[in-house]
Formats: C-alpha cells, sequence, structure tokens
DNA sequence: CGAGTGACCAAATTTGTAAATAGTCACATG
DNA sequence: CATGTGACTATTTACAAATTTGGTCACTCG
C-alpha cells in the first residue's frame, strides 16, 4: 500500500502506460500458478505479447519482480490485520485479534497459496525490502495497540515502550514471519492464545 | 545422561564387549568432521577394523547411528543447563541463566561444530526421539523452576502451572530448538535479555 | 553357537553434458 | 526520440548413465 509496484508513476523506465502493471499481472498469476523458480521472464514477456527484453526496461531483474507480488502479497495479510484491529474494541482485544489474523491469515496463504508463500518465505529468509518493510509494519501496528493500551489505563507504563514492543515482536516472530511460520505449523492453532495470554498478563499494570 | 547409548549394557546384538561404543565414537568422529551424509556406514566399519555387515548388528540402520550421537550431542547442552540452573539463587535468576545458557551453547555449537549441529536440527525436525527427548527434559527443567518460584512466592499463583510451562516453553521454542535457532541467530544475543524480562513479568504475583 | 564377513540388490547419489535461462546490447521502426 | 526487439553469452538447470551407498543374508570360521 505504499512504496508498491503500481505506486511511483513517474517515468521510470520508457512508457508507462501499463507495462509495468502487466507484467506485475502475469507475474502474479505465473509464479502463484507454477513458482518463482518455474516461471521464466520470457514466459512473462509472451504472455503480454513483448520480448524479453522489453521486460528490462521496467525491472532489472527476475528478483525485482518477485519483489513486486511478494509485496502485494504480504499488504494484503496487512490489510486483514489493520481491518483485525479496527474492530476490535480494546486494547486487550486489538492485540489478541492482531496477533490471530496474523497467524490464521499466514497460515491460510501457506495452505492455499504456497506457491505465493513460498516466496514471501524466500524473501523473509534474504532481508528483502518487500519483507523489511512488512515486518516493519507489523511492529508499528503493535506500537500503536500496546500504546493505546497504556493511555487507557489496560496495560502497564513502567516498562519503557521500544522495549516492551520489542519484546512482544520477538515473542509473535515465529508465527508471523513467513520464514519461520513453516516451522511452527503444528502450533498455530494454540500459540496465538497461549501466548497472548502470557503477554498481556506481562502488560498487567 | 538417562537412556543414552552407552546405557542400557544387557546383552542387545551379539556380544557386548565395546564394539557399540567403537561405533559410537567412530560415528562421533566422522559425523562431526564430514557430516552426516558425507560419512558410509563403510567409513565407520573400516575405521574400527569390522565389516560393515557387523555394525548392523549393533545398530538398526545409519539414522540410529545419528540418533546416538544426536543424542549424545543434546545432552551435552542440557548439562550445562543443569549446571547453570543449580548455580543460581532464585527462581527467577534460575530461569535467565537457563535461558541464557541454553542459547549460548546452541549458538556455541552452531559455530564450533556445524557439523553436529545440523544434524540436531534435523533430529528435531523429524522428530526424532533424541529431540523428543531434549524439549521434554527442558520443559521438566522449566517446570521446575516455576514451581520452585511459585513455592518460594517469587511467582504468581492463579494460572494453571501446565498452561504456564507450556506458553513459556512457546516463547523460548525459537532459541531453544535447533531446527529454529539457525534462523534466530541474529537475535540470539538480545533474545534471552528481552524475553526473560517479558516472561518474568508475566510471572510477577 | 557366537563372532564376523563377502556378495548381492534396490535406492540414492554423483557425474558429465546437452538444453534452457537471466541478463545485455546494438539495432530496428515509426 | 520513444517504443520495442533478435541475437548473443555466461551461468544454471535438467537429465540419463554410471557409481556409490544403505541394508540384507547366507555363509564361514573357531
Amino acid at each position: 500500500m505504499s512504496e508498491n509496484a503500481s505506486s511511483a508513476p513517474q517515468s521510470r523506465g520508457p512508457a508507462d502506460h501499463n507495462v509495468r502493471e502487466q507484467i506485475v499481472e502475469a507475474a502474479e498469476e505465473h509464479f502463484s500458478h507454477y513458482g518463482y523458480e518455474k516461471t521464466t521472464v520470457s514466459d512473462l514477456a509472451k504472455s503480454i505479447g513483448f520480448s524479453k527484453a522489453y521486460i528490462y526496461k521496467f525491472f532489472d531483474s527476475k528478483q525485482a519482480i518477485g519483489e513486486a507480488i511478494c509485496a502485494k502479497t504480504l499488504s494484503a495479510i496487512i490489510v486483514a490485520v489493520e481491518e483485525a484491529v479496527a474492530n476490535a474494541p480494546t486494547a486487550t482485544e486489538k492485540f489478541r485479534r492482531m496477533f490471530k489474523s496474523l497467524v490464521s491469515t499466514g497460515v491460510s496463504l501457506f495452505f492455499n497459496d504456497r506457491k505465493l508463500y513460498d516466496i514471501a518465505a524466500h524473501s523473509a529468509g534474504e532481508g528483502w525490502p518487500s519483507a523489511r518493510a512488512y515486518a516493519q509494519r507489523i511492529e508499528q501496528i503493535l506500537m500503536e495497540v500496546i500504546r493505546e493500551g497504556r493511555e487507557s489505563g489496560e496495560f502497564e507504563r513502567k516498562t519503557p515502550l521500544d522495549e516492551t514492543v520489542n519484546a512482544i515482536f520477538l515473542v509473535i516472530q515465529p508465527y508471523v514471519n513467513p520464514l519461520l511460520l513453516q516451522y511452527n505449523l503444528d502450533l498455530a492453532e494454540e500459540a496465538p492464545v497461549q501466548l497472548s495470554n502470557l503477554v498481556l498478563r506481562s502488560l498487567a499494570p
């Protein structure tokens, strides 16, 4: 939603009409169908009726295309989380729903769009900008929730905010980071509940 | 230290003299040098002067040998943890040291004995008995520490013990499970401190 | 009978090589 | 000049043949 593909409309390569978007669309379809490795740049070019060389006028590399669709995938998760948080009455409940929706969206990505999940996991493993932005946004939302809870008196205020947020971020990391989630799938059901309880206990005034 | 290799001395295969031990010793050396996959059971046999077939009188499979040295590796970590816990005055401090020693021993295994670490990680990923026993023992020690803290009045007593232990186990899991630790190495320094603080806050009466 | 093995097999792994792919560039074309 | 491309190369990948390896068993030897 921020520095995504379709944003930055200013001339970046040659014409800006909509070729870049076409590439992204084709990539999204091919990647989610055949996976990142199995789709070639020529496939993408062919499917939008251009030559492979032209693609490189819009993206520096195949990986850059992967980045674009990875960013799209991850920001869909963020949107789900934002909605979940927005609909919650208290900070306590915001945290619970945030954690839960984060995990369940991730898990459903894993089972329903494995190919896209794999890209996201790879992205997280390599520290691509899309993954960094994702993690950063989550931390940001988390901080807003904690701050709200502190202001409303739900949470304690002694511990430095940064420290609290950082620690909680560490707790949820294994279920939120696509690279790690896949190794914790068997805990995806219980972890959000159990860990929310623990975290909220640690936040008690 | 419990149901390890060299225990169970009763006749298991043919003679019990010390062939089994020789195998384990040779395996430990070869595995840590060349890795599990790169050492063949013929290598092991040759290095102790027997034929490959004879090895199978003592172990059902190559994996069983891997299990044995994996169990040895993991129980070395447990020993370090037990010492750390034993030397701590309070339950609070026991928990801090337990977590810290668990991580630092694991990290040092990763950097100093990568080949052995890889076996442990594989073991954890496949749910081998050695890894299960390791996790179980950690949970057990954790429970003892929490119980002690509850009895001494350091920790709260309202939450069911099982639930508390389970949640804390989930928190430390990513830094304690060899399969996961390797993806969290960059956090190995801060995580034990930050998370200990959070957990102990959640345990406050 | 207990200690120990060579020979054997199916499955996995390595190896060598032909084919495919990411990425570049000089050049069309209107 | 803006839009677009075929042809080229260095590097990967895909694949089949050849080798190795995990595992078994009938057998020897004392």
